[in-house]
DNA sequence: AGCACGCCGACT
DNA sequence: GTCGGCGTGCTC
């Protein structure tokens, strides 16, 4: 007779669970989802129990240690979220331990207490609550705090009394000897219901249609792909969904790719829902998130909304998820762990019994297809909202055309042409920096980077070489370091050198550039955004980061300076992102009443991307490619997992790899296709040889038969010691 | 990943 | 004589 043990993921990069002697203090209740501390090697760790079992036969009893502490009275993970949890280390093949660490906020995870921080707040007696304020004419301060108190109910936390201005805690203080208000410490609510101001806007047809469709569909699992053109009004559709869930009492979270969305989606919900609010993203700090966290699972947050890992949110009584932007790669976790919480959200969604709405204007080609095969509900919103017209495209030809500092005389005509009329502009371009290249003219030399395959950039404002890949940064050289020339020259172009030409070119319109180095330091994203808002800059440059969310409304013209650059990737992947891209950006152009214009430079007009792209629009194109992808065998219609391994010597990075492809053909079924190991693309990056071996099968279960047993033989071979190595199933993309 | 243990080189 | 270099093995 073997005795129970208690298995308990433990934060280790092991992929197994390890058994522990329960606790020598009696336990009530359910241990699953409980965090405890125990001994593991030489060192105190704080785990998380799975499940109790019996102890394994072969493992000699001495060799069981005993649990030392039990951390939580109940379970701190609910029972669905530690479900999720466990098909997700099934699913990516990753070390249990790490993956429960996604499952609980920092703080929690090193085993502080699963309390929320307590709150200092205010309320009214009984005496107090019967009080007119004519009962105290003669304290005009005590008068406001009791209206305050009186206004909102009775009871405020002290951080909203902060306006009464200085002082006012002696007010309360004696406002308390005389038994009209009590102090309380309160478990931190993270927000108060927000008092709508629009009771929601008129629904267009389209609209109302998507409501309608999603609504007959909201007590058990169901998928909607949600495909709104910009402008179309996606939000106004979430919002008529969440206000129905909230009448039953059940919550929403809300997914977006990344926090600079969050603040206008926030105002925008404050604005109409009757709900407390909660945030749930990296830039929080940790108690932040431990009391988001803690009141979302005890439903005392109406409405969630985060990034990626707020898909790990446990809810008291989930009622729908909603993710924005579903296409967005962001979704994607790019190293440890490499969960998509776009996936993650509608495997949820499905052990949950909740229905899951997709939104994006450019879904990805594995929606799209869900959605043909009717896996997905399909709706479209295919009309902007009101009176606004879809833009116009097209193509300017760069070739045999003199340009200054990369711009056409197309795109200068058009620039001047709309900033005339009064309206805005938006040059749009994927590259910081002043320029790409730094060349000797004499000798030829460029600056390259010493740790990585790649050329520096140079930014011209700092008067540095900047490698964009590993941070790497140096002073501008006077002379070339070979040949001692000064004949130091600079090929291409960056956003600076952009809103260098620019400035000298339109000196009255205000222009205002927006990328990584000008938006670093806090609130000056949102001083940018402003001022660009507000008309006082009508010339914008700016890289990726611009091209989503934001809206000018008298923006009208729209130009992509250098097309080619998407247009030439080799990943498989490349055309969706760029696809994608444009249409993202050119979305930005017209609303309203006024017509947008978009112009895409490019030396190759008449690539088949752009040609179905501006002929047909995002869906043309996206029947082009999943045709495409097809005839390739690729994601959606085959299935990839990336085995990556990186270290400073190349040949330890072979060693393992060749290992591992040989192995794992050995073990591969007939329907496994191993390819490598191939060099990344960019072979060195921050002193790193990266390398890496793609597995592509036709069926999933072929894929994960074959995971499930080499990902553990992987981790026990004496040459993964060397590297650093990590399984990506269902990789975004091959680099 | 940590961390301990172990077996060889240049130092107070 | 030791401090510490990192190869190797283990973690219930």
């Amino acid at each position: 007779m073997s005795e129970t043990v208690w298995r308990v993921a433990i934060p280790s990069p092991l992929r197994r669970l390890f058994d522990y002697l329960p606790p020598d203090t009696p336990v009530s209740g359910p241990v699953a989802g409980r965090r405890v501390r125990v001994p593991f090697g030489s060192r105190q760790l704080v785990g998380l129990v799975v499940e109790t079992g019996e102890a394994d036969p072969a493992m000699p009893r001495s060799r069981l240690r005993r649990i030392s502490r039990l951390l939580d009275e109940a379970p701190v993970v609910p029972a669905d979220m530690l479900r999720l949890a466990l098909w997700s280390v099934s699913y990516y093949h990753h070390p249990p331990g790490e993956v429960l660490e996604h499952l609980l906020p920092v703080a929690l995870r090193r085993g502080e207490a699963a309390t929320r921080s307590a709150e200092r707040w205010w309320q009214l007696s009984e005496e107090g609550r019967h009080l007119s304020p004519g009962d105290l004419a003669r304290a005009p301060r005590q008068q406001r705090i009791l209206a305050r108190l009186q206004q909102a109910g009775g009871a405020l936390p002290a951080a909203e009394l902060q306006d009464l201005g200085e002082g006012w805690q002696g007010v309360m203080r004696r406002m308390e000897e005389k038994g009209l208000v009590a102090g309380e410490e309160r478990g931190l609510t993270v927000a108060l219901p927000s008092e709508p101001v629009d009771g929601g806007v008129a629904l267009n047809e389209r609209q109302q249609t998507a409501v309608e469709a999603i609504s007959s569909h909201l007590d058990g699992f169901s998928c909607h792909l949600l495909e709104g053109v910009t402008g179309s009004g996606k939000t106004e559709v979430y919002l008529a969904l969440m206000r129905r869930i909230l009448a039953q009492g059940r919550q929403c979270l809300v997914l977006v790719p990344e926090i600079a969305l969050t603040p206008q989606l926030t105002q925008r919900f404050r604005d109409s829902l009757p709900a407390r609010i909660g945030l749930y993203h990296s830039g929080m700090n940790e108690r932040e998130r431990r009391d988001t966290w803690l009141a979302a699972r005890d439903g005392e947050l109406d409405v969630l909304i985060g990034t990626r890992s707020a898909v790990f949110l446990p809810l008291k009584h989930p009622g729908l998820m909603i993710l924005d932007e579903e296409h967005d790669p962001a979704f994607k976790q790019q190293d440890g762990f490499r969960y998509s919480a776009r996936d993650l959200a509608l495997v949820r969604a499905r052990q949950q019994a909740l229905p899951v709405v997709l939104g994006s204007a450019t879904p990805s080609l594995e929606s799209l297809r869900n959605a043909r095969d009717g896996r997905y509900q399909a709706l479209a919103l295919p009309k902007r909202a009101g009176k606004a017209k879809p833009p116009l495209i097209r193509t300017v030809d760069l070739r045999g055309q003199d340009l200054d500092g990369g711009l056409s005389g197309q795109l200068l005509t058009a620039l001047d042409r709309h900033l005339r009329a009064g309206n805005q502009a938006l040059l749009f371009l994927n590259r910081r920096g002043y320029a790409p290249v730094l060349i000797c003219n004499q000798c030829g030399w460029t600056a390259d980077c010493s740790r990585c395959d790649a050329r520096m950039t140079y930014h011209r404002g700092r008067g540095s070489l900047d490698c964009h890949h590993c941070g790497n940064s140096r002073r501008l050289p006077r002379a070339c370091p070979e040949c001692a020339s000064e004949k130091l020259g600079v090929a291409g172009q960056g956003t600076e050198k952009l809103e260098q030409v620019l400035s000298r070119r339109f000196p009255d319109v205000g222009v205002v550039r927006i990328d990584r180095d000008t938006t670093r330091r806090r609130g000056e994203m949102d001083a940018r955004l402003q001022a660009a808002r507000e008309g006082r800059a009508r010339l914008l440059i700016g890289t990726q980061m611009l091209a989503k969310g934001h809206d000018f409304p008298d923006l009208t013209l729209v130009g992509l300076v250098d097309a080619d650059q998407g247009l030439m990737s080799a990943d498989f992947r490349g055309p969706e992102r760029t696809a994608q891209l444009i249409t993202q950006v050119a979305g930005r152009a017209g609303r309203g009443e006024k017509p947008g214009e978009v112009l895409i430079q490019t030396r190759v007009p008449d690539h088949p991307l752009l040609e179905t792209l501006i002929q047909g629009g995002y869906g043309a194109f996206a029947d082009a490619a999943l045709r495409e992808r097809n005839e390739a065998g690729f994601p959606p219609y085959s299935h990839l997992a990336l085995l990556r391994a990186e270290a400073h010597q190349r040949e330890a990075v072979n060693a393992f790899l060749e290992e591992a492809v040989d192995e794992g053909s050995r073990r591969a079924s007939q329907e496994l296709l191993l390819m490598g190991p191939v060099p990344a693309p960019m072979e060195r990056r921050a002193g790193r040889y990266r390398a890496q071996v793609l597995i592509q099968a036709e069926a999933r279960p072929a894929l994960h038969a074959l995971l499930r047993d080499w990902a553990p033989w992987l981790e026990g071979l004496k040459s993964a010691r060397k590297v650093r190595w990590s399984l990506d199933v269902d990789p975004i993309d091959l680099f």
